[in-house]
DNA sequence: TATGGATGTCCGGATATCCAGACAACGACG
DNA sequence: CGTCGTTGTCTGGATATCCGGACATCCATA
């Protein structure tokens, strides 16, 4: 499968949802760079048990109410790499 | 310019980086919609200062957090019309 | 078995956020 | 000019959030 490249399973563009979907993107991302939680939130400057949180969806209404908004207008949000 | 379709300026998918970012597609994508801040603060259920906060750009850490998290892990985030 | 890494989850408190309500400035339009 | 609609901004105060630290669990693997 796939004669060209590597071994890039790249897993396609995420639309986001709701807070879960969020957190699904980003561990998908974050194990995709085979980081673990505690150095990804070192290198964004937070805490582990956040970014825990946040990938288990458990993020909360701040991420809601914008989402909210973005569904009121019609305007999908999309998480993808930024394949440079 | 643009023989074709209608009056569709659609202005392409918005790039997000920073919450001043965030905050200029939602403008967009509000007018576009021809709604003002109130109406779209009421259907969304929340405050109209918060809407033009988060319009402004003044919207703070929260967001900045999780697009910290993005850029570590060399993710995008786009806004584009959901067009159905 | 035991040791270590990774993750989920609980607690408590400092802190940031959101809301309501009000006001000023601006433009359109009668 | 006077009025209305829209938006930016301010002030409190109630509330949600994030953090550090700790503990249990699960899974490798020595």
């Amino acid at each position: 499968m796939k004669t060209s490249s590597e071994a890039h399973d790249s897993e396609g563009p995420f639309r986001v949802y709701t807070p879960a979907t969020l957190g699904a993107a980003i561990r998908h991302y974050r194990e995709e760079a085979g980081l673990s939680q505690a150095e990804l939130a070192e290198r964004a400057g937070l805490n582990r048990t956040y970014l825990s949180d946040l990938e288990t969806g458990r993020e909360t209404e701040q991420v809601k109410r914008i989402l909210r908004v973005l569904k009121q207008l019609g305007v999908r949000m999309t998480l993808e790499k930024a394949d440079w």
